[in-house]
DNA sequence: TCTGCATTTTTCCTCATACTAATTATGCCG
DNA sequence: CGGCATAATTAGTATGAGGAAAAATGCAGA
């Protein structure tokens, strides 16, 4: 499905060109995002769409499984495919994000996420804080070389970025906290590599992350949340959320 | 899917009984969650499936679909369907959930869970003492007098704290921090469900409820925040965690 | 006219089968 | 032994044929 382009973790190695229910569960996917469907439209019946857009009953069924799958539609025979209450939705799943946000994120989007952003990562860098050893430690070190190195303005500086904050989460040792921050971090990077080109780069990363490494580093949990929550806000406010 | 009665939104009517397609979503995803498959192993194929369960590759098919929406597995053609790596699991999707807790859900789980619990929910209160309305805080009032009224020892008691803790979600405007709050929940209900008839009940829950409620109801942000944390770790207490 | 019940119709669900496409494995040839 | 063509395997797509459940319809009776 829609992946960003993320960590180098099992790829799955690209297909070239997708498979047709993933086409059509991703054109249904925006249009129902984007709000061409309301909660409680029904989408169009397997053999009219079918028959429309030249695809197989079964691709559409597939794709239909998996908007299921996500929450957004809910299928019963005879009444057909409903789109589900809002509340239903798993906001939090890559794809649907990855949706949300092609389909034109709203402001309310955007700073749904942020916030969660700013609730998330301090709390993971403390509990990193308690649970790193001494590979995360040197890794993250690494990280920050790199970052230092080359530059937020260059992909390996990005990555080496990227790199850093993946390994704070790795080392709250907590799978729940690493999903979620995986695909809160995930919007806030589609946000700000639009805003990157802009403008350019107002202030020196380096002195936030250092600030936050070396409270992880010291294990001193309070100390890594408030790092961290200054760092967010500055790279916010540069991005020109907030 | 598997979802755990909860609010009475848009209830999708009780199907009787299971489609096949989820009936066999729902034995691999237990399997895959419960470790009987380990990441980088690969499902039957789809004619060996089939052929053994006497299912058609058309319900396999789309039972496959489901598990790969939520992150669980990856197919490619010819080298088959392969269990993804835990970090691409969906771990925060409800029936991921439901699955971890019905393969038996290990400590470290839980322990990730109740950790989550602690950071989302008292951020949940911050924004409703910050959002709410005067609709939000009668809805809240109403809820906690039927809970001091029924008691957690009635279903109508747990109905009325249910409902307390999802008015302050909504109360956030906030739809991913819903979304989420609502997986955390419900894996805390689920925990919590047995505990309960272990021993009597040892605290009286109102005091904590009242005093999360009068900080959201005067706009208190902070002090919403540290009543809502107090009471989680008290009803955690009681509950055995922690 | 309205109510209640049987009937029809619609729509999703399941199955079976054939064929396509992609990728891995095989084996030949130099 | 290496490289390249060929074959075999497995998921993907398409189509047709029923089955089941729920909604819509129509009819009979009050």
């Amino acid at each position: 499905m829609t992946q960003p382009d993320d960590h180098p973790l099992s790829r799955p190695a690209n297909p070239g060109q997708r498979a047709v229910h993933d086409r059509i569960a991703h054109d249904l996917g925006i249009a129902i995002v984007g709000g061409r469907y309301l909660p409680g439209d029904i989408l169009p019946g397997e053999e009219r769409y079918s028959a429309e857009q030249g695809v197989s009953r079964t691709a559409y069924r597939e794709a239909v499984r998996v908007l299921s799958a996500k929450g957004l539609v809910y299928s019963r025979t005879k009444s057909g495919t409903r789109i589900n209450d809002r509340l239903r939705w798993n906001m939090l799943d890559l794809d649907v994000l990855a949706w949300m946000f092609e389909a034109g994120p709203t402001p309310e989007f955007l700073r749904d996420i942020f916030e969660l952003r700013i609730v998330v990562e301090p709390a993971a860098a403390q509990f990193a804080a308690l649970r790193r050893d001494g590979q995360d430690i040197s890794r993250m070190g690494h990280a920050l070389e790199e970052m230092r190195r080359f530059g937020l303005q260059t992909v390996e500086g990005r990555a080496a970025d990227q790199s850093f904050h993946r390994l704070i989460l790795l080392a709250t040792r907590n799978e729940s906290l690493t999903t979620l921050a995986t695909s809160v971090t995930a919007v806030v990077a589609w946000t700000t590599r639009f805003a990157r080109d802009d403008r350019q780069e107002l202030r020196d990363p380096m002195p936030d992350h250092d600030a936050v490494f070396e409270a992880i580093m010291r294990g001193e949990a309070e100390e890594a949340r408030l790092k961290m929550l200054a760092l967010i806000r500055n790279a916010s406010a540069d991005a020109g959320m907030l």
